[in-house]
DNA sequence: CAGAATCCCTGCCGATACTG
DNA sequence: CAGTATCGGCAGGGATTCTG
């Protein structure tokens, strides 16, 4: 998922937020104020490496802010803007339309999505 | 991006919506029926593969309806169910406040969203 | 503690050829 | 025409090490 192939709106919010982890990060972050091991703890399994490079695609999106303190131990202070905010009703919505999906009648008779789930 | 690793419906749905193509075949779809042909017209980039893949996730979502017609040549229509309908106003939305995060003061004075746009 | 840099491997995806 | 099958390259992302 490198380049865009149209110049539409939504192609480029999905190279934003896909993957697994924006949307995570996205969710813990509206909790409030987080740094970045806050973060780890919050989702364990991502990777230090990842951890900082979905952040920093999130805070050149404009979704997420970073605000860095002097003095040791280093210590950076992560929070979602207010186009950030915004975002987050719009993702429950698409959350709640999956779950009218998964029980709606479309898969009456069959399992509900096949996810490999280890 | 293939285990789930909560049970969060919203990355239950990036699972699905993730990458390039979902949302590009669902705004195709919009159009009306499709045939396997008109898809691969509408966007010429995508790969024979790769195009089965995802309509064949799409459909398991139940977000797209497969519909194949006895006869030489194979003939098969591709529909959006009416839970995918009720999805393409939330991808608009998403795609109108990308459009307000781009020009909001976000980045009054740097350049929007990195993305390699060869 | 936050993150930059390096190495390396897995799995995604493209190309090609073949079937109904 | 629509779709499977197989092979292979390459990039995404994990583990580790090093700096401020």
């Amino acid at each position: 998922m490198k380049d865009l192939v149209s110049r539409c709106p939504i192609e480029e919010v999905m190279q934003i937020m896909s993957g697994r982890w924006p949307t995570l990060l996205i969710y813990y972050l509206k909790q409030g104020t987080k740094r970045f091991s806050d973060l780890r703890r919050d989702n364990p399994t991502i990777s230090h490496k990842m951890l900082t490079l979905e952040l920093r695609k999130l805070e050149d999106a404009g979704i997420v802010e970073r605000t860095e303190f002097e003095g040791y131990p280093l210590r950076v202070e992560y929070d979602l803007t207010s186009a950030g905010l915004k975002l987050v009703p719009l993702l429950d919505a698409l959350g709640n339309w999956w779950e009218t999906v998964e029980a709606g009648p479309a898969h009456a008779s069959t399992s509900p999505v096949k996810l490999s789930q280890k």
